[in-house]
DNA sequence: TCTATTTATCGTAATATTGCAATAAACTAA
DNA sequence: TTAGTTTATTGCAATATTACGATAAATAGA
């Protein structure tokens, strides 16, 4: 079929995984990177210092846009984008919390 | 096209997007939790515990296998998995390292 | 207004992912 | 050996993702 069950998982199991969608591209990745190094990026900049096509950038901003990671600014004909501190908190502290199971854990396996 | 053009990131971009791409789906987060929650589990339990077809458990437990996160001993007819915690605390730290940028940020944006 | 610049959107092709029925493979117990 | 149990693999269909050329939309400046 290829559509994932979301309605077989619980609201948090969704929300890790929403997440961790938007790290799971390097791009993606690179975006971020750059966006806390430069504190705010021009679209043209990320074009420029990441090696893909112009509309390939934009529909990964749209992306990080959509899940709320990152919101952009129109500054004349050029967009400036930056980190939405309040989101990156928020789904960093939600994936934290799941990366940090392993400390209740017994450790006896079979 | 279709295919990641993995060549124009670096290694730890890479890596940080392979580990997020594990955890971008409900069924492998729940997978997870149940193996810190049980401390190990046999196939079929998780099969009944999720509510998809035993191949697509299979199918994602391969996936959760390739990158080592977790490991199978089989017993008998069975196979018993578990979280293999010295990768899962490597993926952790970079994962985490890449989640607490925001630390160094200055937060000034346009 | 006209032109240049920058970004978003559309359309499309290629590839990847998700899900499962059918079946194979591996083992246990009778 | 045979039957039953459990997991992996195969094959396939449906959907999602990635990438980019072409083009539209928005703005600035001449």
């Amino acid at each position: 079929m290829g559509i994932t069950k979301s309605e077989k998982f619980s609201e948090e199991q969704n929300q890790i995984a929403n997440i961790a969608k938007a790290f799971a591209h390097p791009a993606r990745v690179a975006i971020l990177q750059q966006l806390f190094k430069m504190n705010a990026c021009i679209c043209g900049d990320l074009v420029a210092e990441i090696g893909l096509a112009q509309p390939t950038i934009s529909q990964h901003l749209k992306e990080l846009k959509n899940l709320g990671l990152i919101k952009g600014n129109v500054e004349g004909t050029s967009v400036c984008y930056c980190i939405n501190e309040e989101v990156w908190e928020t789904s960093k502290e939600i994936f934290t919390s799941f990366l940090d199971q392993d400390s209740n854990a017994k450790s006896l396996c079979c």
